[in-house]
DNA sequence: CATTCTAAG
DNA sequence: CTTAAAATG
């Protein structure tokens, strides 16, 4: 075998794929992160709100190398993008000023397929946030057609601060004026998805309902007052085993982790 | 027995008396600090550097009562002075409009003796800190000197952020340049207990060494590196019974409590 | 290194 | 309620 070169990673026929809002990359590591990352080894893993830059030791022993893409303010949103295999073509930010100083759009190509670690705004804080949201929704969906058109298979895993529909949150009549589930951004949702994205959840789900973030206030998790905000969607490629670890607690979102067939 | 008016505070022939800097009323509670006042039962407690205005239910529910003089900034300095027995005369600061912002002077009147809760500024964060320091350490002595004036035996608890000899901190060579230790801060305690004040601990201690606070940094209190900086100064009346609880890690200070002798 | 406040979610 | 940073000690 001398003088043959190191084996190159092998070539998966499907790719594993966890999308976590990390509500601060050192916390999530503080309750768990690192186990929770060796047990399930996702081949590509989508974080967000890291509120840190520096690639943490601990994912890296565990053979993941990735992509960083902070806010310009320390301590604040910023998502990254880590995978075991060899990554291409990254791309931080979707060329939108406002938007790219707050980290919130990292892709790259892995296995001929482009992973997106998306976080956008949360409008909750007041009329200001919610402007800023309501703005770029439109930016950041004419960057999902561009980044389509590129005919790449296209996997986005990203916290949307929106749920879609009425199953989707606990109370979604006492939730109509606020925002995350105001009329205008579920039917954004909706023209989102007309460009040939599935929400692979949902369709996972059919009309049951599964929440991905619960409110650290009062007692939303014990009582399962959750919301579906956060998504796993996927143009040009299949994703199967979709799954929610509702236990993990790693962070006031959990994982929320799917299979990529790549049909080899 | 009817018809009788209830039962005044009984008289007490002395005053257990303790100063603590609690580095934030809220994180002492929250290290035992009710346990340790209920055990203790001081009958006048001076606390510095108490973060906080709001009289905790927990020392009331203990049958104390008392003043409080907050910094014009919420969460920093601030003094109190707590009693089992009647206040009177309470005197909220020293009348300079710099020191009184920080709330670092607070005394009243206990049993016929004045009781004060110093809190003497830090001139470790730079120069600008150091100066305001050295320029109120006069002031703060023209005011020792006035209450004096007034006659009644004075009790001063408080953390001064001086050591004032070799004894009083563990590396006394090393610190000479730093503050807490300066040359012209030690010659000012110096002239400070000359107007009459007793450094009750050191007559105590004689020229031993026992240290009342030590830094969060490093292992400074698993390794005794400490300094002497809080004290209980006491003019026209006897203490006795001098202890530091090293033990009660309350805060990054230790409690030092002493006996104040009325002669009864 | 530890505290509290702030901004943000 | 929780995080991280800032200021302060």
């Amino acid at each position: 075998m001398a003088g043959l070169p190191p084996m190159p990673h092998p070539a998966p026929s499907a790719l594993k794929v966890t999308t976590l809002n990390v509500n601060g990359l050192r916390s999530a590591l503080r309750k768990g992160l690192t186990d929770w990352v060796a047990r399930e080894r996702p081949d590509v893993l989508l974080l967000q709100e890291v509120r840190a830059d520096p690639m943490p030791e601990a994912l890296a022993d565990l053979g993941y190398a990735g992509a960083w893409f902070p806010a310009q303010k320390a301590g604040y949103s910023g998502v990254a993008l880590l995978s075991l295999h060899p990554l291409s073509d990254v791309r931080a930010g979707m060329a939108h000023p406002d938007m790219d100083a707050e980290g919130r759009v990292l892709s790259a190509v892995v296995r001929g397929v482009r992973f997106a670690s998306v976080y956008l705004p949360s409008g909750s804080s007041g009329p200001e946030r919610q402007g800023f949201k309501d703005r770029v929704l439109g930016d950041y969906h004419a960057w999902t057609e561009a980044t389509l058109a590129g005919g790449l298979p296209l996997v986005i895993g990203g916290d949307y601060n929106v749920a879609h529909r009425e199953p989707d949150l606990k109370n979604w009549r006492g939730n109509q004026k606020n925002s995350g589930f105001l009329p205008h951004e579920r039917e954004w949702m909706t023209a989102h998805l007309a460009c040939g994205l599935s929400d692979t959840h949902r369709a996972h789900l059919g009309e049951r309902s599964e929440y991905t973030w619960w409110s650290n206030r009062g007692n939303a998790y014990a009582n399962d007052v959750g919301w579906r905000i956060d998504y796993l969607l996927a143009a040009g490629v299949p994703v199967r085993e979709l799954w929610v670890d509702r236990h993990a607690r790693l962070s006031d979102h959990a994982p929320l982790t799917g299979t990529v067939d790549l049909g080899g």
